[in-house]
Order: C-alpha cells, then structure tokens, then sequence
RNA sequence: GUGGCCAUAGUUCAGUUGGUUAGAACGCCAGGUUGUGGCCCUGGAGGUCGUGGGUUCGACCCCCACUGGCCACCCCA
C-alpha cells in the first residue's frame, strides 16, 4: 500500500457515519433550540488571523500550524480552531450592524499538526458556537448549557462542567505580577517544565499535571480571588444562573485557557470516559478579540467541541439510535429479460423515494437471496420469465418467510400495506 | 517535538530456542439436484509476514534505520 492517508487523519467509513449523522443531527436540533444560525467559512486563512487571534506564543500558533505559500507568496493557514474564522466573517460581513446580538454556530474540520493520541487528531472536528454583542453573564451560562444539552440528549452523563474566570486586561496583568513573585520564591520546587512556564505563560504553571507543581503551588494565590469588581461581579452573575438552572459545577481556579483571546469566563467540560485528553468542550469569554480583529468593541462568548471526542465517549456510554435504511424491497431478476425489467422497475420505485436494491454481479438466484439477506431488505422479489407473463408475482416477507400474491403494476401499493 | 509499546490474510489474532508448502476464527466466493435467504455441511480464493538494509548455510523470528499505529508527556477539542 503506497498511498495512505496523512498522520493523523483518519477516514469515516460507512460503518461509522451514521452515529456522526446521530450526532450531528442532535447538535443542529440543540442549536436550533437556543436559536443559533449557522456559519460556514472557509478552512483556510491569511496566516495572520490566527496569530494576531490566538497568540503569537502559543503552541498552537507557534508549532501547530498548517502554514503554506500559495502561488503568489501569501502565507495561507488551515484553520487551527473556529472562532477566528467566525469573528472575521463577522466583522467582514457587518453582522453586528444587522442585530445587535448574533447566535452563530458551525460544525466541521480543524487541523493542528500535533502528535496523535487517543482523542487527539491532525485532522479532526469540531462544533462550537460564538455569540457576538452581550456581556451578559446570563449568555456565558447559555453557552455552557448548549453542549451539555447536547451530550444529555445523546445519553451522556459522565461530565463535569468546571469554570472559572482568568480576569481582564484590569485586573489580570496586576495578579500575574503577583503570582509571578509567588512562583519565583518556589521555583526550585517546580517541575522543569514548570520552570520555562514561569516565563512564557506563568498561569500554566497552575494546572500542571506534575505532583510537583501541584504541591509547590498549593498555597499560591488564585486569580479567582484577585479579580476586579466588575470580573468578580460577572463571576458571581454566571454562578447564580447556574446554581437557579440547578446545573451541577466546580470552580477550578487553577483553569486556564490555551488561546490568549480569553477574558472573564473560562469553562470546560471533561469526561470521565475519555483518556488523558478528558475535555469534550472548551470556550469562555473574549470581550476584546472583535476589536482587535478590526470591528467595533463588542463583547462574545463561545465554546468548541471535539466530535471524535464526542464519539469515543458515545462508543462507550451513549445510547444512541442510528436508524439505518433498509431495502423496502430486493428485486431478484433470473434472466437478462427479468434484469433489465428490474432495473426498470427499481428506478421507478426509487423516484418515489422507496429504497430498492438490485443485484448487479450477475448472481445466483442463490446468491440474490443472500445478498437481499444480508441487507436486511424487507421484501423480496424473484422476477422470471412466467412472472414477466402473467404479471404477477409472489413477493416473500424477509421477516416472516410468507409470500403473497401481488400485481407487477401495483408494486408501491403492495409495499405500502405490507 | 520527547518517550514507551506495537506492525503476520478483508478483520481479530496464533506462529515453539532462527529450519521445509505461514495457520485459526470471522468475513468473502462456490456447491449441498430443477426458481428462494438465515442455521448446518463441504470446498475455494485471499498474505511482497509495514518498507529498506544487515547478521546467518538459512530470518515472520535476531540487529539497525525509516514509515505508520496505539498510549503517555507537551498542549488541547
């Protein structure tokens, strides 16, 4: 085998699609329920949208990136996540100047050039919503409640909805110099990896796996309780939606979010089904990012998911139904006169939106039965030379082993009572 | 990017201390009397043993490299 799908890329096959079909028809019936309305933009970009969005610093940014030169020199970017692309259409397309809030949601492929895991692909999908134009906390919450319901109308019930606030560009660079000065005092009890932390991105440092870190930092003041009156205030506004909702969640102070456009809100959604990549959503608040990417101060709110995540806990735990379509009928032809005569047929049929299947390998009646068997087909057909004749045939039911006796002419009819 | 484990029919896996024609199950195909599937029985097709080197009289087995997979770190959905 020469050629193969890229590292980290993975093909859906037919034996897989339709519980991604289940899925995703969920996720438009939540959707349309909270009333947002679909976007879809393109999956490449200006290389810039996404540093100058994301972060110049972070990982995703600085190692992660499918980056490539187009043929006239312009570096173009495979979209690495989809809220940049969303806040540039909005921007672009002056939605904001059309309603004073947008509901927007998309669903479809992300790609970062990491190394694949379990839950952790080249290639992979995400859902994900963006509101542009409240800072209603009571928005941050209604983002919040969108996956969950999504997972619970999927039978999901193993997770765990933890948030936080990382605070704003008031009160967050007056905690981080505190915290800094924190760290610094403990840095030889920190991890290595930890220890670069200080520097590049000190938050990190907090939710370290390693026992180290997570014994040095026990102690070290939380941003949580370091936030300005109106962050404080707005943490206190998504608790109490929470807590009237009765939605069970954790404040995890330590939680930090991978893309610098966060502000305030900070939330995750983790299941205890999946391996070390445990989150099945992700998102928060950025009342900064639509002006920095060039429209007027407006205030958002969003969350991703991952689908393949999604997936690996619904193999486990979900229950859901796929309904997959059957042959109403399996038309078996003996000759070449009954074959074309079934083709015929079939289509016919098919126009009238009736699944039909046909054997087209010139088997066996044997063989054709075997065939109508194995795809569960409901009704079968056998069409020969006296059938042609007398324009009638018996057509057996799969299920039961019974036939009955019914006009060639009058198929839909005979499949409609049956 | 770093580390651990792994790579044999379509699939899931066996394969003795290196030794002749590499096996099983499931799946697939064909038959078990003329035009009826499932269950059962019989037979059949299907493998450059991931790729490339090396050691050896001889390699699926030992060594090296590469590629890929799984898992973890990092990071994240």
């Amino acid at each position: 085998m020469t050629l193969k799908s890229i590292r980290g890329t993975k093909d859906i096959l037919p034996a897989d699609s339709a519980i991604w079909q289940a899925a995703e028809e969920a996720i438009r019936r939540v959707m349309m329920a909270y009333n947002y309305q679909e976007i879809r933009t393109p999956i490449f970009e200006q290389t810039s949208l996404f540093s100058r969005s994301i972060g110049e610093l972070t990982d995703i940014v600085s190692k992660e990136m499918y980056t490539f030169l187009d043929r006239s020199e312009e570096s173009l970017t495979l979209r690495p996540e989809g809220t940049a692309s969303v806040i540039r259409a909005y921007v672009q397309n002056n939605l904001g100047e059309q309603s004073p809030l947008s509901k927007l949601y998309y669903v479809g492929p992300m790609f970062r050039q990491e190394r694949p895991q379990a839950g952790r692909l080249r290639q992979f999908h995400q859902f994900g919503v963006e509101a542009l134009g409240s800072s209603s906390p009571q928005l941050d919450v209604e983002i919040m409640l969108i996956p969950l319901e999504v997972y619970r109308s999927l039978g999901i019930k193993e997770t765990t909805l933890f948030i936080n606030s990382v605070g704003c560009p008031n009160c967050r660079p007056i905690y981080k110099k505190k915290l800094v000065g924190e760290l610094q005092k403990i840095v030889n009890k920190l991890s290595p990896e930890s220890q670069a932390r200080l520097q590049q991105n000190p938050l990190r440092v907090l939710d370290s796996k390693d026992e180290r870190d997570q014994l040095a930092t026990n102690d070290v003041p939380l941003m949580k309780d370091f936030l300005c009156s109106e962050c404080a205030a707005h943490f206190d506004g998504v608790q109490s939606a929470l807590g009237a909702l009765k939605i069970p969640f954790l404040i995890n102070g330590r939680l930090v979010r991978g893309l610098d456009y966060y502000t305030k809100t900070a939330f995750e959604i983790t299941s205890t089904a999946l391996g070390s990549q445990d989150a099945l959503a992700g998102g928060g608040r950025y009342d900064l990012l639509v002006e920095e990417l060039g429209g007027k101060p407006t205030p958002g709110v969003g969350f991703a998911a991952g689908m393949e995540r999604l997936m690996m806990v619904l193999q486990k735990t979900g229950s859901v139904q796929t309904k997959q379509r059957v042959p109403a009928v399996f038309i078996i032809g003996l000759d070449e006169q009954s074959r074309s005569w079934a083709f015929v047929k079939a289509t016919r049929l098919r126009s009238l939106g009736i699944p039909v299947e046909l054997d087209y390998l010139g088997r066996s009646l044997k063989a054709q039965m075997r065939e109508a068997n194995r795809q569960e087909a409901v009704h079968v057909l056998v069409i020969g030379d006296s059938e042609l004749k007398s324009g009638t045939a018996r057509m057996k039911n799969m299920k039961t082993g019974t036939e009955q006796l019914i006009e060639l002419e009058k198929i839909e009819d005979a499949l409609r009572s049956a």
